[in-house]
RNA sequence: GGGAGAUUUCCCGAGUGGCCAAAGGGGGCAGACUGUAAAUCUGUUGUCUCUGACUUCGGUGGUUCGAAUCCACCAUCUCCCA
């Protein structure tokens, strides 16, 4: 089995412009592709888990992956499938983004002798002259068939700005440069880049009469059709100081039984063979699934260790109730005990656990709030408990809230 | 340049002088049921010194015993005409 038929068997291809020569250069040539990232947060993301892992298979094949940073287009931000207008980012917010990026990336492209290169478009974008380039490359677009795509359809009820509809132009120009100056001749991305991708693609026929391919993947979503990666916090991100390694495994840990095998297959370097046996579990046993699943993206992200040290404290809370080390802590300081006690309430809001005060006594009165002391839980009764300082053993006590939230609770001279 | 309209609590969206901390939905949180799943049902969702008090309805002033609701100005956005 080829390349091609792996990654289409993993159900990553979406829609490819030219099916039997991409699968030709994937599976039996070396080529030069791209892929691009607009910097738009200071950390990856789920959401750009899909793109690495395509990334590095075809490294794995020995394609030379390019990555680009839009140090240019996220000056303005793609408007594709989007509802309104991106806020827009500093100069120095972008850079800076750019950096957090491409460490984050080190983990899953080996960029090594040039192995795999790493490309900003604002070293070429920020100084194009605004009329030639009109007149070099806008001169190939048509607005009205740009305002014809799919993409586009909501912001045109809702407002669509000349700045905006630039994108697609701009990232048209990347393939093309990038085709000039590496020899690329594939372009990747998220579905929803599908239109820019296009644009590009002819730009560079236009321009070079050289024929080069596009290919976008399937976007990672629930089997609501909900984009995946999105919790109420925000995004999962993959810098551990935004997204513990331990929240992280439990978001995968935690996933809708439907989506699991759909994960595994896109997300992991797991044989099919395997997953194909994982997906005959049953009930309970799909539990077995999920551990593999994050086990795996954890590992990937986060390295072994740190893999390890999830899973184990995951097990020990959810099958022993024990406590672990690594879970989220926060210190108090004795002096804010009065008479050796502290009321419960005040806990929860040094521990972030709960936002307010208010909402601290709803939890309790809820009977969502429960100590752990000494491997053993006690659900707290009254909104005006408190909490003896020799409760504390070891130092330390752990909270409980709902039934997934664990927070360890030390104290602090 | 001229004209019409909008701005409400996390989101959508009701509310056009007191009964408004503000309907309804979504989302979130908690409880029951469970498999750390889904579905379902229940409660809850501004803050606090919590059966009461305080602060919110783009901003600033004003009218009034009393304003999210009326008036003036400002800001932002949408649409129409040029």
């Amino acid at each position: 089995m080829g390349l091609f038929e792996e990654l289409k068997q993993r159900g990553l291809i979406a829609q490819i412009t030219n099916e039997e020569k991409v699968r030709d250069l994937i599976n039996n040539q070396k080529i030069t592709f791209y892929i691009g990232f607009d910097p738009t947060a200071d950390s990856l993301h789920v959401g750009h888990f899909v793109q690495m892992i395509v990334m590095a298979h075809m490294q794995k094949a020995g394609h030379t992956p390019i990555a680009l940073f839009g140090g240019g287009t996220g000056m303005i931000g793609d408007p594709s499938g989007k509802t309104d207008m991106r806020k827009m980012l500093s100069h120095e917010q972008i850079d800076y983004n750019i950096n957090c990026f491409k460490k984050q990336m080190s983990k899953f492209i080996d960029f090594s002798n040039n192995k795999a290169i790493m490309v900003n478009n604002g070293d070429w974008l920020s100084n194009l002259n605004y009329i030639d380039f009109l007149r070099d490359v806008g001169i190939h677009f048509s607005v009205n068939r740009m305002l014809s795509f799919e993409c586009y359809k909501q912001r045109l009820e809702r407002g669509l700005s000349f700045f905006e509809l630039n994108y697609m132009i701009m990232q048209s120009y990347d393939f093309l440069y990038l085709n000039k100056n590496y020899n690329c001749i594939l372009e990747l991305g998220g579905d929803d880049q599908w239109s820019n991708i296009i644009g590009g693609v002819e730009l560079v026929r236009r321009k070079e009469g050289k024929d080069v391919y596009g290919m976008t993947f399937s976007l990672l979503t629930t089997s609501e059709g909900k984009k995946m990666g999105k919790t109420e916090n925000g995004a999962v991100w993959l810098d551990p100081n935004k997204t513990s390694p331990f929240d992280f495994y439990q978001y995968w840990r935690n996933i809708d039984d439907k989506d699991v095998i759909k994960c595994l297959k896109m997300l992991t370097f797991i044989p099919l063979e395997e997953i194909e046996k994982l997906s005959l579990l049953k009930g309970q046993e799909i539990n077995k699934a999920k551990e593999i699943l994050a086990f795996e993206l954890t590992s990937l992200v986060h390295g072994n260790e740190a893999a390890k040290k999830a899973q184990e404290a995951a097990k020990s809370i959810f099958d022993s109730g024990e406590s672990s080390d690594n879970m989220p802590t926060t210190k108090i300081q004795l002096n804010l005990f009065k008479n050796n006690c502290i009321p419960i309430i005040d806990i929860l809001i040094l521990s972030k656990i709960a936002t307010s005060k208010g909402e601290a006594r709803r939890l309790i009165q809820q009977g969502g709030i429960s100590i752990i002391i000494k491997n053993e839980a006690r659900k707290v009764e009254e909104i005006s408990n408190e909490i003896s300082i020799n409760n504390f053993h070891d130092g330390f006590i752990i909270i409980k809230k709902g039934k997934k939230t664990f927070h360890k609770v030390e104290l602090e001279n």
